[in-house]
RNA sequence: GCUCGAGUGGCGGAAUUGGUAGACGCGCUGGAUUCAAAAUCCAGUUCUUUCGGGAGUGUGGGUUCGAUUCCCACCUCGAGUACCA
């Protein structure tokens, strides 16, 4: 009988399909476990093969789990608002919606076929007005609370305005924006409410700044970093520049420490917490005052060196700092401007890029140093950045490289604070071999007593403190763009008012034309009908307004990251309408047990949803402030590109061996022609496209072989492998087991299609094992001793593959258990039925048919899954290696029971070791039991 | 530059607490079956060899009876990050 898979496969999925098999129950009995996959964007392009792969083993994983008994929770849905359909929108007109909803259906699809255990009834799409309304609602919450760093913990804005009408904001320890005034409690009540609000702004954990982006006038947009090459936009290469806009941000810094620490309580990879890390970049210091000669003003610096602050010849500004045009003198002022203008025309990568060249300007004015009372310099320099610390640095020229480079290219005094060490050529950094001197009170003291001192003796003078810095930046949270979530926000005389929760959604308007408006505002000032009507609540036409009750909308729209960062929670409860999931269901599944993903996300949608999931635990909305257990990262599916090799100048193509005779050309062709000897089909080749319907090739051995290249999987490479078409040809059980069998989950690794033979062979031998010629053949005899051994080792192996994510030697073994029980003629019912369940988290569909046909009537599903023995494994005998000098030379069969001298006494008196040993004594022999056997000699 | 990860046959990879290096699969070689091909099955396949053996996990050292595994130095590749005070 022969394995046809597809008939077999279309049978299961609509079995599964029909019996919502996966559906997973928000109460009950059994121990919870949820398993997420990263929802993918939607793309035109569909899934290639390197797509499914962290789904296959998350799906290994759930159905493993629901086998021991585990009621698991594996959704999936969409991450559907993005670029691309906006793109494709301004190209063609066509909504994004509906582009967006033809490729989800497309996905779905491709999905389907490859028989993945999701619990479809929790769908969620991040571009449905029915989710979005709950990424609006968490807005809100953000927008209403403020961060109480005395409590560690965001708090409603409520407890703030009554600490401030009781007391004013100088006790105040919150979170908030660095040009925060100071008020009492009285100037706080006298506040217009205006004044108020526009204070309370400062503290919000969403709020409006001005902040500096990438402008892009050509395309009407801010730009991110990486869309940005060589100073101009990536797509068109138009021109890009620096420029102030206010924006909704997100105050994540707040949570800076909290997200630090809570790397330690995670199961995350440790390269991935590594870069978080970075991210949030601590440092440990101080920040120190230095009083402004002939100005009322103090230059706040911080730094992670106030042990060396002796060593301070010279202060540098950030060319944006605000004081550089307070305190430029007027000889300087030409020069300083200047400098000033020519930084700004640069961006901010450029200036990163180049680290080389050393720039600055003097701005005439200096600092009284703290301790020495000595005048110093304050110069200007773009290796001070505004956005980090206080845009400021106290320059030490002996203990920092740039200081040190900086100091000597404009001939800026070099003091040395530091004993016995030579410093005419280079800056001294190393802390573990500091000794101060030349420093007054620090004289003699090593890196940490100097540092502890120098903040006690500055706090005394109360010209500095202790302090910690983040580089983590507060998050910028609007963006310019059409297709994302409408901001719950209405103005009102420039001010920002969340609509009620009870009116949300907001929905999208519907506009014209999906670029930005003539006047350079986002696509939303397009719409006609985008105002707020505050008296009925609802979306009224723009001649409407009147600032009276007809208020402007927010034309801005969230970022990507908004709809990715809680829908693990939303899954729980996905179709709830009344809130953001129920209480009981969050309880019951509490996190992410285990969370598969690719690495690029390590410092956005990791880093955010992360910063989200505290916040909403702070407000008692979750109860956990980690929202993934345990994660994984899968490793990249890298194409294997095929390459035929054109002599120059002619039509004609030359076998891969042969081409080094020739000056060749190298064209990459589509993989799918190519078979597993590097073989193309010369017909294949002249089908394929016009180029070389009438080309000549020149062969080796009557072939066409290529030239192979792993790369990157993309259409331009022509290497790109669709599953659909692998489970046309194999099965999707083949393409299961065949993406886990590449090799290891993490690591990155080539496809190609070749290989695959190998295991599609494996099932049909699997088949077979469970027929005889025309008919399902099982029979209930007792399995023979071998039989249980084969089926009990891989049991074990399994399990244990399993439990390490090793999924590529699980496959392995169960080729190994299928040769064994093919070569043993085993056919019973008692190895056969648990060898289903076994293969059937890799292999569902087959698993399936067979155990339907051993005469079960539910699905496999949930079959226990079959427990080790070890008692099948136990042996009388070891076949013992025996090792010369650590080299194995020969086996020798042993009984188990025989102890370490009777093991040394049979290998002495084996001829093979004298053969060895020709005659020399053996110096010494070691016998680990049950191992192996070393002789040394 | 810094941080992290990885180097094992022609290829993907295995060896999970230091104990038989190359499991399993692809490819390749030979054979069976076939008119032939596909499919299937069997045998072989790290290199080298005077057929006794010898060498061998990026390179060089070290620890050990024994190292792909542990330590030190270096080389190569990949990923992330970048004037962070």
């Amino acid at each position: 009988m022969k394995y046809d898979f597809n008939e077999i496969e279309a049978k299961w999925q609509k079995f599964w399909a029909e019996n919502q098999t996966f559906k997973a129950e928000n109460n009950s009995d059994k121990p919870k476990y949820y398993v997420l996959d990263m929802f993918p964007y939607p793309s035109g392009a569909g899934l290639h093969v390197g797509h499914p792969l962290g789904y296959i083993a998350s799906d290994i994983y759930a159905r493993f789990k629901r086998h021991q008994g585990f009621n698991v929770l594996h959704p999936q849905g969409y991450d559907s608002f993005g670029l691309p359909a906006e793109q494709y929108a301004i190209q063609t007109g066509q909504h994004p919606a509906i582009t967006t909803e033809t490729n989800i259906k497309r996905y779905r699809e491709q999905l389907d076929k490859i028989g993945f255990s999701f619990d479809w009834s929790r769908e969620v799409r991040t571009s449905d007005p029915a989710y979005y309304k709950w990424t609006q609602w968490i807005f809100i919450q953000l927008f209403n609370s403020w961060y109480n760093e005395d409590t560690d913990k965001s708090e409603d804005i409520s407890t703030l305005t009554t600490r401030f009408e009781n007391e004013g904001n100088k006790t105040v320890n919150a979170s908030c924006d660095a040009d925060t005034p100071e008020f009492t409690a009285e100037e706080w009540k006298a506040f217009s409410s205006e004044e108020q609000q526009r204070i309370l702004l400062k503290y919000r954990l969403t709020y409006l700044a001005e902040t500096e982006v990438n402008w892009c006038p050509a395309l009407g947009t801010v730009l991110a970093n990486d869309e940005i090459v060589n100073g101009v936009s990536e797509r068109g290469g138009h021109p890009v520049i620096r420029k102030k806009m206010t924006q909704w941000s997100m105050r994540i810094t707040a949570f800076s420490e909290r997200l630090l620490q809570g790397l330690e309580t995670i199961d995350w990879p440790e390269p991935l917490k590594e870069s978080q890390r970075n991210w949030i970049g601590k440092s440990v210091g101080a920040s120190v005052k230095f009083k402004i000669d002939g100005h009322d003003e103090w230059i706040e610096v911080f730094t992670t060196r106030p042990d060396t602050i002796f060593g301070a010849s010279f202060m540098t500004l950030a060319p944006e700092h605000d004081f550089v045009a307070k305190i430029t003198t007027a000889e300087q002022k030409e020069e300083v401007e200047a400098y000033v203008e020519a930084t700004a025309k640069r961006s901010e990568r450029e200036r990163m890029a180049d680290v080389k060249t050393i720039s600055g300007a003097f701005t005439g004015a200096y600092a009284i140093h703290p301790f020495s009372g000595k005048k110093v310099p304050i110069w200007i320099g773009d290796y001070v950045l505004a956005s980090y610390g206080t845009g400021a640095v106290m320059a030490v020229p002996c203990g920092d490289q740039r200081d040190y480079d900086f100091a000597k290219h404009y001939n800026i005094e070099i003091p040395n604070i530091f004993d016995g060490v030579d410093i005419s050529e280079e800056a001294f950094a190393d802390k573990e071999n500091t000794r101060i001197g030349n420093s007054d009170f620090l004289n003699g003291l090593g890196y940490k007593e100097a540092v502890k001192k120098a903040i006690e003796e500055l706090e005394k003078i109360g010209q500095g403190k202790g302090k910690v810095n983040y580089r983590l930046r507060d998050a910028v949270f609007s963006r310019q763009r059409y297709w994302g979530e409408p901001f719950p926000v209405y103005y009102v005389n420039g001010l920002p008012q969340m609509i009620d929760a009870a009116h949300l959604p907001l929905e999208l308007p519907e506009v014209e034309k999906y670029l930005p408006t003539e006047t350079g505002e986002p696509p939303l000032g397009n719409a006609e009908l985008w105002a707020w009507d505050s008296e009925n609540n609802r979306v009224v036409a723009n001649e409407k307004i009147d600032h009276k009750t007809v208020f402007p909308l927010e034309l801005n729209t969230m970022p990507g990251w908004a709809g990715s960062s809680y829908y693990f929670n939303r899954y729980m409860d996905a179709a709830n309408k009344d809130e953001i999931f129920s209480e009981e269901a969050i309880d019951y599944w509490k996190q992410v047990d285990l969370y598969i993903g690719g690495s690029e996300h390590a410092t956005g949608h990791l880093l955010y949803a992360r910063f989200w999931q505290k916040f909403l635990f702070d407000k008692g909305i979750v109860p956990v402030d980690e929202f993934a257990k345990k994660l994984i990262n899968q490793g990249m599916i890298l194409g294997t590109s095929a390459i035929v090799y054109r002599i120059s100048g002619t039509n004609k193509y030359v076998s891969k061996n042969l081409k080094d005779d020739y000056e060749v050309e190298e064209l990459r062709v589509d993989v799918n022609m190519v078979n597993a000897s590097d073989e193309i089909k010369i017909e294949d080749l002249k089908n394929w496209q016009p180029q070389f319907s009438d080309a000549e090739f020149i062969l080796e051995d009557g072939k066409y072989i290529v030239g192979r290249e792993i790369e990157k999987m993309s259409k331009r490479w022509f290497n790109v492998v669709n599953p659909d078409d692998i489970c046309e040809d194999y099965g999707a059980d083949t393409l299961r087991l065949y993406e886990m069998f590449l090799g290891p989950l993490e690591q990155a690794k080539p496809w190609n299609t070749a290989g695959i033979t190998g295991v599609f062979s494996f099932l049909k031998k699997l088949w077979k094992l469970y027929h005889n010629g025309d008919g399902f053949n099982v029979s209930d005899a007792e399995p023979s001793k071998d039989s249980l051994k084969t089926l009990h080792k891989t049991i074990k192996k399994v399990t244990e593959d399993i439990d390490n994510f090793s999924f590529n030697t699980s496959v392995s073994s169960f080729m190994i258990a299928v040769n064994e029980l093919t070569a043993q003629k085993c056919n019973s019912r008692a190895i056969l039925e648990p060898l289903a369940i076994v293969i059937s988290p890799y292999a569902p569909h087959i698993a399936e048919e067979l155990w339907q046909k051993l005469g079960h009537t539910t699905s496999v599903a949930y079959a226990p899954f079959p427990v080790f023995e070890k008692k099948h494994l136990v042996e009388s005998n070891k076949e013992y290696p025996v090792s010369f000098n650590g080299k194995m030379r020969f086996k020798i069969e042993l009984p188990l029971d025989f102890g370490k001298e009777e093991v040394e006494k049979a290998v002495l008196a084996d001829e093979r070791t004298q053969n060895q040993l020709q005659g020399r004594e053996p110096k010494k022999v070691i016998v680990v039991h049950g191992r192996i056997v070393n002789i040394v000699g």
